[in-house]
DNA sequence: CCGTGGTTGTTGAACTGTCAACCAAACTGT
DNA sequence: ACAGTTTGGTTGACAGTTCAACAACCACGG
């Protein structure tokens, strides 16, 4: 933005080539994410948020996570993740534990269901991202991707970070 | 979970690489399709679709497009553009015309007050997009963004691409 | 020790999206 | 002409998300 313009458009606009390029990932991303969440939610019933959850204990020292880690690693929201989490528990694959060094917080750990159905959930949402991303781009074009997004992710919680 | 987890599957993992690649994007595109999100919200009390509703339809002849059209433009279902339009209906946004060609089919058009909405509305997202997206990249790095999002977009779309 | 302010997590209401059922109009084949 | 099928769009119930308010707890300075 230019400083001392009183012009109608002091907004720099994008390019035709931005925009086409700003399209085709804003498009292609959603229909991505669908694709994904439709056959995880089919095939395993869990939504993708879910397998997250599942991914994110699965990784953590005894399975176990505070409420807050977990929400910050998945960029959800405190409330989301508390009713995320709450559903969870009704179906036995997850369990809250009173945390002992702070009693405000809350442990969440996984349930040898919770591992299980990850285990059972895994190998074919594994195989729907490499059918729809992984193995359509080139092994060049899928790090580009990857490396722009982390360049992106990193600005983004890095930077500024907004309120709420 | 990991990928040295013991492969009892007949599955293809991803390598260590592929996953660091895949969840840089799945992380990074979560964040800042947020953070466009919220800040579209804040700044104009648009949502990201009703603003993706109207762009459509501005650029549409006559502002004016089938519901089906307009849908698949968006990559969203039937019933929930049918939702999403009768919100921005009663805000006077947008306006459903009966189709004279078909009479199932129904038009939709947008106002002046929507016209007014948007071109209020695109400076700050544009805004948003290069600050978080375009600005964040080489030029070479989002070009290739998006030539990569084309290629998927492409593919799950059966290759039938209606431009956007 | 008390109070103030910040953090952690939960709750419930309002909103948005999903899914299946549905109606009406258009095509299809006989 | 007409039954059967397909397409276009809507509806209502349900599931998931957001937002603001809240309760409980920590931490730090009088």
């Amino acid at each position: 933005m230019t400083t001392d313009t009183p012009a109608v458009q002091t907004v720099e606009w994008l390019t035709a080539e931005q925009q086409v390029h700003w399209r085709s990932f804003r498009g292609g991303a959603a229909r991505l994410f669908a694709a994904l969440e439709h056959e995880l939610e089919q095939q395993t019933g869990l939504s993708t948020h879910e397998y997250e959850v599942l991914v994110r204990l699965s990784e953590a020292p005894d399975r176990t996570l505070r409420m807050a880690q977990l929400a910050d690693n998945l960029a959800h929201s405190r409330s989301r993740l508390t009713h995320t989490i709450r559903r969870m528990e009704e179906q036995g694959l997850v369990a809250r534990l009173p945390c002992v060094e702070d009693a405000r917080g809350v442990n969440c750990t996984m349930t040898e269901k919770g591992w299980q159905v990850l285990v059972a959930a895994a190998p074919s949402h594994v195989q729907s991202v490499r059918d729809h991303l992984v193995d359509v781009l080139t092994p060049e074009q899928f790090a580009a991707l990857g490396d722009a997004m982390e360049t992106v992710r990193q600005h983004l919680t890095g930077g500024a970070c907004h309120v709420e």
